[in-house]
DNA sequence: GGATATTGTTCGCACTTCAAACAATACCGG
DNA sequence: CCGGTATTGTTTGAAGTGCGAACAATATCC
């Protein structure tokens, strides 16, 4: 139940009907592909005529194609439809505090090539090496194709709408156009978008596997920082200021850790990598400035090393792990209690310890959880090595093509 | 950029975009009345000619009907068009644990008629009791005039969906389903909410003013406990469980007092009228279970008196609620963090003193707000002599017919 | 080889927006 | 009082849509 917008609302034309069952026979031949005309038109529970119009102006849109005549038990046999992906190029850059991602794929976010190097601080350096890049690899691996536009995801604050990177503290970025110097850099159109509502994208929008399909639900990547992305009836939230979803720096004891925000006591310091690890070592974090630990005295010890020496009866990182673990769940019981979402998505080195802390954390969820139907809220773990910033920000360029038209 | 849920879209028939746009020019015409079709024409962007029909359909439908002929420079005059509202009944009820309230109210939430009395706690007597007292409010002040519903607004968790109220401690219920007993002994449609959601829809759904418009905002109610309403892109969040939107509950700190709930330290333990009261009175409420005292010490002592003694220089009182203050400022940093909403509404006992503890409260915000932009999201106070829980409920029964027709 | 089943196309019809002409007022300046 | 002008609201034909039914094009089965 949607209240109209009068101040910004868009009025049905005649060709406005059509947009819509465009859009829809698109994505259901994007999920349900390889599928016919008749199937098509039954599962949109429309008339094969219309649906035969449809097909037509989306193969004239060179949206999809005609490919091999499939079999049937009986009758003609149906010419199955396809998404045309594989020769529509994006590329997508992921920048992190210690290295720069490079990846380009096609349409469906399938890879075709990916390069990793160290991070160039200075702006323009960095404009100029990435756009040195960005055709070399297009020129290496492009095979001639066009290349639709670049996504970018930087940790930290973007507004997603000018492409100007606000904050980025992991970075020393602040108040940089980074869309218009890449623009002009490359001649592609640029999307830029913060790290962790990229994943929730890439979540959103990736290629149907089985556990995609929600639309309402929550994305968290705990690592340096915890990243969350919400969507939120198959939209992002972005908010006002483009700052929506940083459950990162809620409280969970106002005279907790010292964050890097600042403020004390943030879901973050307690959950952050450097939180798990200073558990570990020892550290008091209450009393140094986070950033200052991190080059000191962490060296190259990362979680995922914690996490191997949990494996092999270090009793002392497993406690590590599960005292993170605990916290992890009273912040997720949170998120549940004020999101309510279909499900809440993984991610992060401590989750690849999942086996070991899920108990610890499902306990912590129930503890303060509303509803025992709020506890039983599907967690589903996904894999870092699927690189969700990037597939996201390769998302940010193709899913423009598959949203649903703005209406009413 | 909203993605297409395949698994339940709408498809656009012949009759959709004029579906789309009759339900623009009502919200329009709901918006500016008194407006002729030519200035409605204008706002829609379209020629008179489909107006003209459009505003046919809608006095057919008896949804608007023409007034008086407006005054105009030069040329014809207009006949202007007005909402059917008047003659349109709806019934309001908030069911509180002390007292509960009914109104009768036209389809613009014109109030008719109210009346309040104690709270009936055994189910079947409620039900018959309010049964009765809507038979003759109706028949008392309905001057003949169809009713086309019943909202009512519980404080506890409730499934809007199926009618049913899952658990409202404060009254004792748990798992009733209400909305069939309700509707059985009135013959009347019945729909629910809860009373944080329903203030939100109030503010969402209520006639223009100066202060309404935003379809991003966050309703906050501060009183014997704290209710939340968020509205995302004109629309109130429930979840997968309904109950979305339980800020009251998160963690400001773990080990703080007990909460109504079970747990340690949420937000409401922090801020509500009891917790207020408790500092001023030095009660400890980590060791007593709240309910406890709300009988047994409280009296009929509120904190409206509370107020009314800051205000005459009670400096114990002033600050007890200035530490209320700060905590709400610090949830209500959170809240910004998270939703990044256009504006935030606050109402309830302790914010007619807004003027008292305004400063402070900003100065907590912007203690834990991420972005000087967020530090600045701008607090609308409401007034609780508006009844924003019975305007909830009325707009349960008289929102459906200005919603947006879902499409896509 | 005819009956049957299925896919994909075509055509008339009903419904829609859209642009333009039209009728109905009203005011103004002589 | 009368024509000129401006504005509102209606009507009309053209073009874009979905809908239903008939149609042609395959394919399998008995």
């Amino acid at each position: 139940m949607r209240k109209i917008n009068t101040r910004d609302f868009h009025v049905a034309t005649r060709t406005t009907s059509r947009d819509i069952n465009r859009h829809i026979a698109l994505n259901l031949i994007r999920e349900h592909q390889p599928i016919s005309r008749a199937d098509l038109a039954r599962r949109m529970n429309m008339t094969r005529g219309v649906v035969s119009v449809l097909v037509q102006e989306l193969i004239a849109q060179a949206l999809i194609y005609e490919g091999a005549t499939g079999e049937a038990a009986r009758g003609r046999k149906p010419t199955f439809l396809h998404i045309r992906t594989h020769d529509r190029l994006v590329v997508a850059v992921d920048v992190r505090f210690t290295r720069t991602y490079l990846m380009l794929c096609d349409f469906s976010g399938r890879q075709l090539a990916i390069e990793t190097y160290d991070t160039v601080f200075s702006i323009p350096e960095f404009v100029k090496d990435l756009a040195a890049r960005i055709r070399k690899l297009l020129k290496r691996q492009g095979l001639g194709f066009t290349c639709e536009g670049i996504g970018l995801v930087v940790p930290g604050m973007v507004d997603q709408r000018t492409g100007k990177i606000l904050n980025a503290p992991a970075l020393g970025w602040r108040d940089v156009d980074i869309r218009t110097k890449l623009a002009g850099a490359t001649g592609l159109p640029v999307h830029i978008e913060n790290s962790g509502r990229a994943s929730a994208l890439a979540q959103l929008w990736s290629e149907p596997t089985e556990t995609t399909g929600a639309h309402n639900f929550v994305y968290i990547s705990v690592s340096d920082g915890v990243g969350v992305g919400v969507v939120v009836n198959g939209e992002l939230l972005r908010g006002r200021d483009h700052i929506a979803g940083e459950f990162g720096h809620m409280p969970i004891s106002m005279d907790g850790p010292r964050c890097m925000c600042g403020a004390n006591g943030c879901w973050e310091a307690y959950t952050s990598n450097l939180a798990t690890l200073s558990r570990y070592f020892g550290w008091n974090l209450s009393k140094h400035s986070p950033k200052h630990l991190k080059v000191a005295e962490r060296g190259s010890f990362t979680v995922l090393d914690l996490v191997a020496r949990a494996r092999s009866k270090d009793s002392k990182a497993l406690a590590a792990l599960l005292s993170t673990g605990r916290f992890l769940g009273l912040g997720i019981a949170t998120i549940i209690n004020v999101v309510n979402p279909d499900c809440i998505y993984l991610t992060g080195e401590i989750i690849t310890a999942w086996d070991l802390i899920e108990d610890t954390v499902r306990r912590a969820i129930a503890e303060r959880a509303l509803t025992e139907a709020a506890t039983r809220t599907p967690l589903r773990v996904t894999s870092t090595q699927e690189y969700p910033r990037l597939r996201g920000a390769a998302a940010l360029i193709a899913a423009p093509t598959f949203a649903a038209p703005r209406v009413a």
